[in-house]
DNA sequence: TATCCCAATTGATATAGGTCAATGAGATTA
DNA sequence: TAATCTCATTGACCTATATCAATTGGGATA
C-alpha cells in the first residue's frame, strides 16, 4: 500500500529509512466509492490525501449553486482542501470520487509532530506546494491569455491521464466554460 | 534595513538569534527606481526579493504582446519569478517598479545552504508559498464565479494598500479585463 | 501660463461565450 | 426488449466584455 507514496517521496527528497518509517506510521488507508464524498463543506479538515488508486475531483459550490472544479487527482497526486487544512478551519469544498479510490490520509496534528521529528518532510511538502503554486499560476495566465479551444488542447496535452477518465462537462467546468461551449469547440477540432 | 523582514519572519516562525544571523548574512540590499526593471525575460533567475519599501508588479508578456500582471508587491511582500527560481531556469516575467523601491534579495544557492544549516527556514518558505497558493486559488475561483464589478470590489477590499498606489489600467490588467471595462464598471459604482 | 503626456473616460460596434430548451446516443436497469 | 438515466450535442438567442477610435482631464515640464 505504501509503495507508490514511498516512490513519490523519494522522487522529491532523500529521506532516511527512519524518516520513512516515521511518515508511514502516521498514514492511514481510506477508500471511497465512485460518487461518494471524501469531504463536504462545513466539515473540520483534519487530513490531506495521497491517491494510491482512482480519480477524484475537488470543487467549490458558490452562492448561486454553481460548481467550480479546483483540482482533479489521479494516482500519485495529493488532494485536499489545502486552505482549510492549513488554517485548520471548516471545509469549503466537496471532494468526490469519480472512480472508486484508495487513498492514504495524513493527519494535520500528526504532520506538525512529524515536521519537528523529521524536518526533511517540511522540504517535501514545501516542494509539492511550490509545484502546485506554479501550475496554478499557469492556469491563471492561461485563462487570461487563451480562448477555450487553446485551453482545452493544453489541458489534454498536460493531463492526458485525466482527459480520458473524466466527463467532458467536468473538463468544461475545470476550464471555466459551459459544457455546451466545450462541445462546440470540440466539434471544430474534429 | 533588516527590521521589517525580521518582523515578517518572526510573525511566521520562531527562529533563534543564530538562525536570524544566518539569514541576514545572505540577504543583500537592492534598489530599483520607478519604471526600472528588477527582472526581464530571458535572465537567469538567481534571486527572490523582499520589499522593504516601494511598490512593484510582476507580469508576463504573451506571444501577442499583451501583458498579464501576476502579482503586485508592496512593503513586506516577497516578489520574484517563483517558477524560474524554483526550476533555476530563465525568467518569463518582467518585474517593474511602480514606485522607487528598496528590496532585500536572497540568492538561490545560498538559500539551499541555509535550508541545510537552519531548517526552520524551510518552514518559513513553506508557509509563505502555502499562503500564496491559497490566494491564487481564491483568484481562480473569483475569476470563474464573479463578474468584473464584484472582482473589482473584492480587490479594493482585499488590497486597500495597493488599490490607491497603482494605476487603474494595472488593476484592470490584474483582474483580466480591459481598462475600458473597468472604467465603465467604476462609473456605475459612483 | 502654455504645452505635453498619460491615463481615464466615452461612444459605437463586434464577438466569445452564456443561457435556455430540445434532441440524440450510449449505458444501465427493470 | 423496453424504459430510464446521464451526458453530449445542437439550435436560437442574449449578454458581458473586447475592440477600435475619439475625447477629456490632471499632473509634470518647459
Amino acid at each position: 500500500m505504501h509503495t507508490s507514496i514511498a516512490k513519490h517521496i523519494q522522487n522529491h527528497i532523500h529521506p532516511s529509512a527512519i524518516d520513512m518509517q516515521k511518515i508511514f506510521s502516521i498514514l492511514n488507508e481510506v477508500s471511497v466509492s465512485k460518487g461518494a464524498f471524501l469531504l463536504k463543506p462545513g466539515t473540520r479538515v483534519k487530513h490531506e490525501y495521497f491517491v494510491v488508486k482512482g480519480c477524484l475531483k475537488a470543487y467549490y459550490m458558490d452562492g448561486k449553486g454553481s460548481k467550480h472544479i479546483l483540482q482533479f487527482a489521479v494516482e500519485n497526486w495529493w488532494i485536499g482542501d489545502f486552505e482549510a487544512f492549513y488554517n485548520q478551519g471548516n471545509s469549503n469544498l466537496y471532494i468526490e470520487a469519480i472512480e472508486d479510490a484508495q487513498l492514504l490520509s495524513i493527519n494535520h496534528d500528526a504532520l506538525q509532530v512529524l515536521y519537528e521529528d523529521a524536518p526533511i518532510f517540511e522540504r517535501y511538502f514545501r516542494i509539492l506546494i511550490t509545484k502546485a503554486f506554479i501550475s496554478q499560476q499557469k492556469r491563471i495566465l492561461s485563462t487570461q491569455e487563451k480562448h477555450t479551444q487553446e485551453r482545452y488542447l493544453d489541458f489534454c496535452k498536460s493531463y492526458p491521464s485525466i482527459e480520458n477518465r473524466v466527463a467532458n462537462y467536468d473538463i468544461a467546468n475545470y476550464l471555466g466554460v459551459t459544457p455546451e461551449n466545450l462541445s462546440r469547440v470540440r466539434k471544430t477540432l474534429k
